[in-house]
DNA sequence: TCAAAAGTGTTATCCTTACACCCATGT
DNA sequence: ACATGGGTGTAAGGATAACACTTTTGA
């Protein structure tokens, strides 16, 4: 069963995700264009696929993981060849992983970066990404347009409308992988034209391009966050140990991608005892002091799913 | 960054679904004890992983694939090895994948069982399983008395509480995996005596142990699917063109484990646009003829995120 | 006539969302 | 004084779960 044609190499991702200032962040690694931090995995030294994970990003960024999730494994050959022929055939398997805040990375060439930087139109805290009414959905209509079947243009515009809301469509925050692979599909990011999917001069461009897939697994560990999140309690993984009620909605909604309401939010962290407050009152900056809150551990033993529920703002 | 030492080989498993008679069966091979249809995975012939699977799950079962999810990629050592340091390491990618039924399967040693046979604990639908009061919860007991930490005995009570539905709590039917794990964990399963986590001579052995970590997968494909129905409308994978609405009722309920309450199951299918009426009626076994329906594929094109939602009926 | 299943109508309840309002602090 | 953020109360609307009841067939 295991004969030589059927050796392959494995290669980790991990998309490690922090966030500071109100700003989603993930470790990136410049090496020529923006990369996730990536390994081998070493079959030999390590038990299982996480542990080999966490041993390397370790060793490479200096980072204690907390919260490790696999997100999926990708097989498409050409990825990582570079001289084709050469070497076996590299699958890679796609991680999401969680940390506090730690200022400056230890690691050389390593930066922490805003994910928005690579999903522009997924940003839509302040207002409607001004991207999506002047490049997207243009383009999205040439591409539209450019169907050689009337039922595959309607399957496109229809596509088109589900994953950016259009026509009075709701914006659904969770769709990061879906918008991702629309737009490359339609050859509006640079890795489709790297790939061979579109020619190279085309014009669109959008959001700053990545290593490999790298941005594909970046927008599924999107995607993964702000799904689960709604049904257990990972953002406290990105907090510190104690912290205010606005710190944690600004953090939901720098993961989200949307504003929320902040009274129902509020009610909804209090009344779900998925925080306990300390009693003590925040340093603050502005406005009235306000109490400190923590994680209350106890939850996981009550409730069967525990999470932030969006408690989502009529749209402005 | 691919030596000799990063090398491995992949095999893909796939946990192959189909209803038929109410009854949730997954296609499984005999060889030995029971398995999930699984082989090599060929990176010289295939592009993608997915497409590897389909040819030869198309050469070995005659199957025609619909629908097709990859679920996890696990890489623990020792479960393929029978002979240790023989042969490269095998990482073992599972996938779920979803036809119609079709009688008896073509393919020899293959036949189709109902998934309730390796997890009894799973049907809710004539009553709470009996093996859950007679077996599960005293070995539970026994596993978190036997914890040498008070604080690990009650992290073992929590996990069997919030797993089982025991004390009042609510029985969650998406969490196969947790309770297939608790189980493993305790030594409750075959196959955590096989891998030597238990005694071999240890008296409970909970349903019907597959090869290597099938059971796994396949626990891993039951919560997947039972989770991803309520918000994409693939239980439409499972029927033929045409349907009682009952069939599908049935058909959710085999899946998903619980009854449903018919007249709200009835209504939430038909106001969510899933399904419109043919005109035509059914050939009728018992009772008044009913209306036959058939899927809408509209609805893809107008809801975000049709599926249908349980409407679960009151425990008895 | 009864059992079994198809269907329809209505109500009570809870959860979500929105709105209105007051409180405490720094500039 | 006022801007900023903290914090509480409550009501409207929608979705859900439950109940009651009628209809149509085969045995």
């Amino acid at each position: 069963m295991t004969s030589d044609r059927h050796v392959v190499s494995i290669g980790l991702s991990a998309a490690i995700v922090a966030v500071a200032d109100e700003n989603p962040d993930v470790l990136i690694v410049k090496s020529g264009s923006d990369a996730l931090p990536f390994g081998p995995f070493d079959p030999i030294a390590h038990r299982t696929l996480e542990s080999g994970l966490r041993t390397w990003v370790g060793e490479q960024t200096y980072l204690e993981l907390g919260y490790v999730e696999q997100l999926y494994t990708f097989g498409d050959r050409g990825r990582h060849t570079f001289k084709p022929g050469e070497g076996p055939r590299v699958v890679s398997v796609g991680y999401l992983a969680l940390t506090r805040p730690t200022g400056e990375p230890k690691a050389p060439d390593t930066i922490w970066r805003s994910w928005y930087r690579y999903f522009p139109w997924e940003d839509w805290r302040t207002a409607r990404p001004a991207v999506i009414a002047d490049a997207i959905v243009p383009a999205l209509q040439a591409f539209e347009t450019a169907a050689d079947a009337p039922a595959l243009a309607e399957a496109r515009r229809d596509r088109a409308r589900l994953c950016f809301g259009l026509d009075g469509l709701a914006w659904d925050e969770e769709k990061v992988l879906e918008r991702y692979e629309l737009l490359y599909e339609a050859g509006l990011v640079a890795e489709s034209a790297r790939d061979g999917r579109t020619p190279a001069d085309h014009a669109v461009r959008l959001g700053e391009p990545m290593m490999f897939d790298h941005r594909r697994i970046l927008a599924t560990a999107i995607a993964r966050l702000r799904g689960k999140m709604k049904y257990r309690p990972v953002v406290f993984e990105l907090m510190p140990a104690s912290f205010t009620l606005l710190e944690l909605q600004r953090t939901v909604e720098a993961i989200s991608g949307v504003r929320l309401h902040k009274q129902n939010f509020r009610r909804l962290v209090e009344d779900q005892g998925l925080v306990e407050g300390t009693g003590k009152m925040s340093a603050l900056t502005r406005g009235r002091p306000a109490e400190l809150f923590r994680f209350r551990r106890e939850v996981l033993r009550e409730r069967p799913a525990p999470g932030v529920r969006l408690a989502p703002r009529r749209v402005v």
